[in-house]
DNA sequence: TGCATTTATTTAACATGATAAGTATTATAG
DNA sequence: CTATAATACTTATCATGTTAAATAAATGCA
């Protein structure tokens, strides 16, 4: 059998933990964990949307979805519009206070990003970006 | 600010829950999560460990690993000794039962594993552990 | 020796991951 | 139309992730 530290998913795992490490506490001295950021950052970059939409966009399964807009919504950062032609999908969006969190957040992340792109190289980063995609891609395809 | 798309964090994940929803129905069939198969297979690898030394191999963290253990060992798949000269270090190894799980479970894993590996490429397969490992250490190393 | 400090692990509390089941709404066949 | 199936979420349940605090044993030092 191949050796136990030569696992794909745990490889994964440990190169995603090591950034994360790395951001994990801004967001925190902001109150936000790091699944509720990614909803923040899928309504800017859509500017409103379906549960289900928000859901792939930020690669959350639709239970921990429920809970975390729960609990934006609880906290206003978050509203619900019943707009919709199908009154099973309610549409999400950033409130005011909302857009301003990330205003204030997303800049500060983005310069943690940068120097993570100088240590590595931003070669290197590209190279890994294009494998992890082929790698869905591929896996994606077979399903 | 770069696309939403382009996270690193996100792409790791999703390569990884990619893979991982190939091997997760055959442990789930077998009664056990991706976390409590990583500690039987770090315990198979190192054959017998205090829970510090299982965190780093297993990739898990110690109130996680607490938990696990305590699951593990209510379903006779592991066992604690006490015989170490520090008595905070309970020595976990697996027993007999934990052995034949792991014999049965192992084999049609590696199987799933070399079928993604045929899918993707060995080549590719090996540039992408490398660039991982390459990623991790430069983040550790600065960190 | 005796006590403060460090180390190893566990508990606690809250948030998310994963699966199955429930609910409400829309689409569809007959 | 209407019964049925499909869709979109939400709830429920158990397991893990994350952080802080607690506990207990070992270590260092006056």
């Amino acid at each position: 059998m191949r050796d136990f530290k030569h696992s794909l998913p745990m490889e994964l795992m440990r190169a995603r933990e090591a950034a994360m490490a790395r951001f994990r506490p801004m967001l925190r001295d902001h109150g936000l964990t790091e699944q509720q950021w990614r909803v923040i950052r899928a309504l800017v970059d859509a500017g409103g949307a379906d549960v289900g939409e928000l859901a792939r966009k930020s690669c959350l399964l639709a239970p921990s979805l429920t809970r975390i807009l729960q609990h934006l919504e609880s906290r206003s950062l978050i509203k619900r519009t019943q707009n919709s032609t199908d009154n099973r999908r309610a549409i999400i969006s950033l409130t005011a206070r909302g857009r301003r969190l990330f205003n204030k957040i997303g800049p500060r992340l983005e310069s943690l990003y940068s120097v993570i792109e100088d240590e590595f190289g931003t070669g290197r980063l590209e190279a890994l970006y294009t494998l992890l995609a082929e790698f869905y891609e591929t896996l994606q395809a077979n399903r």
